[in-house]
DNA sequence: GGACACATGTAACGGGTTACATGATTTC
DNA sequence: GAAATCATGTAACCCGTTACATGTGTCC
């Protein structure tokens, strides 16, 4: 709340970016994090309600708030050195992406479980993935019908969902792979032939093969 | 350090769970870690060397320490009830996994920069793919060499390395996709054609009906 | 015998989370 | 007019990070 001559952080810039389409109120902000943002930078809502404070607090965005019965309605607006705050930042290097899945960690531990625990671990994981792409189809068609609030960001949007789209497909159908192979397992610490294990890298490897190579940055 | 009566931390089980093949030094604990676990569960090295001293303090570990020279080699093995907090973890549901891209970020306000960094963005996004996948690639050689130390969990590992490649292959694809995609472009705000757009949405769209349709768990 | 990588930490700080609380609005 | 949901926070805590520090083997 208080303390801001620090460094803003990626979620700061994150509603830096959003206020610099247009002012929103807080909720608005959490409501477009979640529904945009989300899916490759997710927070808590509690924090979302944080972040806009300390913009203000640091001159990076002004707050105007108007009471709303008991309490207040607050609507933040970007100013001018917050514009130039983002402009700079975007022109550094980003940090690189992260998987935190959990899910994994306990799968790469499968040997101390049951086969019925792993299983639902993957179908959660699957359900999940199924999840994302079904609020994902949403969005898709919501811009099929000319719905979308913000069409002059069309051109940014569909390339950012694309890699989100795939992520979610590639979860889907690795966990449907897993779920039909374990499904074979007598148990859990028994591996199968290890000819046939060492086909799944052999092919993956393949599959790199047919792809144009690497260019060097 | 002290304080324990708390649960244990994802980042806790993780070592729980390399504890329970093989007891291990710090060191190679943070190695191992680096080597399997990094790719979905990415912590900080000095994390990793706090962590033991917590599970000792707990009771899920033991420390056999050992001077060498002034300073101690310590190697840790997990207890009874470390390995009990193990297999009941495991059958605990797990958090959703989740994506943490700056990039991404980033790149969702690629109007509010010019198109060199746009694309220099990406490139780096690419490069970090290639890498992971070439780290992949070493591992899978290592696996058909048959040089894996633990050959009893190949079976595991073989499913669990295959969506992170499937994951750096999404990530590199899509990176040479979107790069192309956007050398095309005039400027950052004017978008191409919406019709053009919408068929990306579209071919995504269209790609789910080839797949099994998900199953309710 | 200096350089460099390997090995092993510690201290301080803070962003983010969980948990809680309560006002406003709509639904039935 | 009760219940549910939307809207708006606050307080406390802690895991994880960054930055620093220093010992140990080995290469040449």
């Amino acid at each position: 709340m208080s303390r801001s001559n620090q460094e803003l952080t990626t979620t700061s810039y994150a509603m830096l970016g959003l206020l610099a389409i247009q002012p929103w109120s807080t909720y608005e902000l959490a409501q477009q994090m979640r529904r945009n943002l989300h899916f490759f930078w997710p927070r808590a809502e509690s924090n979302l309600y944080a972040e806009p404070k300390r913009l203000v607090a640091g001159g990076w965005a002004l707050a105007h708030s108007r009471p709303v019965g008991h309490r207040r309605r607050t609507v933040y607006s970007i100013t001018a050195q917050g514009r130039r705050a983002l402009e700079k930042w975007l022109r550094l290097p980003a940090a690189p992406s992260k998987l935190e899945a959990e899910p994994l960690v306990k799968f790469a531990f499968a040997e101390k479980t049951t086969k019925k625990h792993v299983l639902e671990n993957l179908r959660r994981f699957r359900n999940d993935a199924e999840t994302r792409r079904g609020q994902l189809r949403g969005i898709f068609e919501e811009y099929l019908r000319e719905e979308d609030p913000f069409p002059e960001r069309v051109h940014i949007n569909v390339v950012a969902y694309r890699l989100l789209w795939d992520h979610a497909e590639a979860d889907a159908k690795w966990a449907a792979w897993a779920l039909d192979r374990i499904e074979g397992w007598q148990n859990t610490t028994r591996p199968l032939g290890r000819a046939e294990l060492m086909d799944v890298l052999r092919e993956a490897l393949d599959r790199q093969l047919t792809v144009p190579p690497p260019k060097i940055d």
